[in-house]
DNA sequence: TTAACGTATGATATATTATAACATTCGAAG
DNA sequence: CTTCGAATGTTATAATATATCATACGTTAA
């Protein structure tokens, strides 16, 4: 009756689960920018060099990143980007629903599903600091409940998640 | 078969429903402050007067409010007050559930409910900065289910949904 | 063709939010 | 009294984010 690990993971409302310490960065990357690409040619915005090596940098991390690490790195090839430079890419990024913000830790992950509009629902390791991002139609439903019920019209919804995750809680890392 | 929006305003899962335009502030605060009181002593933590009136100030404020605004109002009256004056208040009101930190806004707000511990849900208007706060049990179970599915301990939950609330969406200031 | 315009980026400065680190005060415990 | 810890004072700086004006460059339309 209860569903295990796994198949919550294969969920379609578990849009990126928490990756195993194995897996292959370099593919994550590769396919990210393909969405990416994609996306924006049917958004007709331009998914220009700068704006695709600063997705690149966030996917990267696989996990949450800060802007000025991105900075740091992103100046490893452009000698002279500034705030300005990796900002602006930031917000490109954000409107077109590329990367989502971490608004508790003031840091970006990349979206694990460009292709759909949806808001950000977050699991957040305190101990190894990864993500999953979720879409569960059960919270959102929730949400969405209570604020019809208070003739609130929703807009934009944060839902964040501390807390520690499988692989953590095993190792026993919580003493 | 519809709540009505008194309803669940009135509904315990509402700890601090959109206040009205012309209700009493001051008793507010009033209540606010003796509530702590009785928490700080319940805590058998100490109630200073620095503690006391920065959350005054919070409360007075009666929406979210940046830690620097704090300060130049704490400064009429402590003209040597600095940062660390604010954010070490903020710290300890925080600790012991008299305030919230609002993540996406930088801000906080007085808890309308410290007797209880609860994670954070709000709803903010975009127009009015008014915010409710919410202890909604369908939202934290949704949540919670979703977080056992994946095997991940929930420490901290914080929901943060931004929108228009009824009284803007009536005064139209949605075009 | 070129002038006008829009988008993207460069460059500089500054605003906003938060913390580090060390000094002082003061009351309670021993 | 003195030592200790909690609270606050004080100064400096870190971390995050934006404002503003300048430049480059391709597209459009006179």
């Amino acid at each position: 009756m209860e569903k295990s690990f796994q198949d919550a993971a294969n969920d379609a409302q578990v849009i990126a689960p928490f990756q195993s310490h194995g897996h292959d960065h370099g593919q994550c990357v590769v396919e990210a920018i393909a969405a990416a690409e994609s996306r924006c040619e049917k958004d007709g915005s331009s998914f220009t060099p700068l704006r695709r090596q600063v997705l690149e940098l966030v996917w990267s991390s696989h996990g949450p990143v800060g802007a000025y690490e991105l900075l740091e790195k992103l100046r490893s090839s452009r000698r002279n980007a500034a705030p300005p430079t990796v900002y602006r890419a930031l917000d490109f990024l954000m409107e077109h629903g590329l990367i989502h913000r971490i608004e508790s830790l003031n840091a970006y992950v990349g979206c694990g599903d460009p292709a759909r509009r949806h808001g950000g629902q977050f699991l957040i390791c305190r101990d190894c600091q990864a993500v999953a991002e979720l879409d569960d139609r059960a919270i959102d439903r929730a949400v969405t409940r209570r604020a019809d019920a208070l003739g609130f019209d929703v807009q934009q919804q944060t839902v964040e998640i501390i807390g520690q995750c499988a692989d953590c809680s095993a190792r026993g890392s919580d003493d």
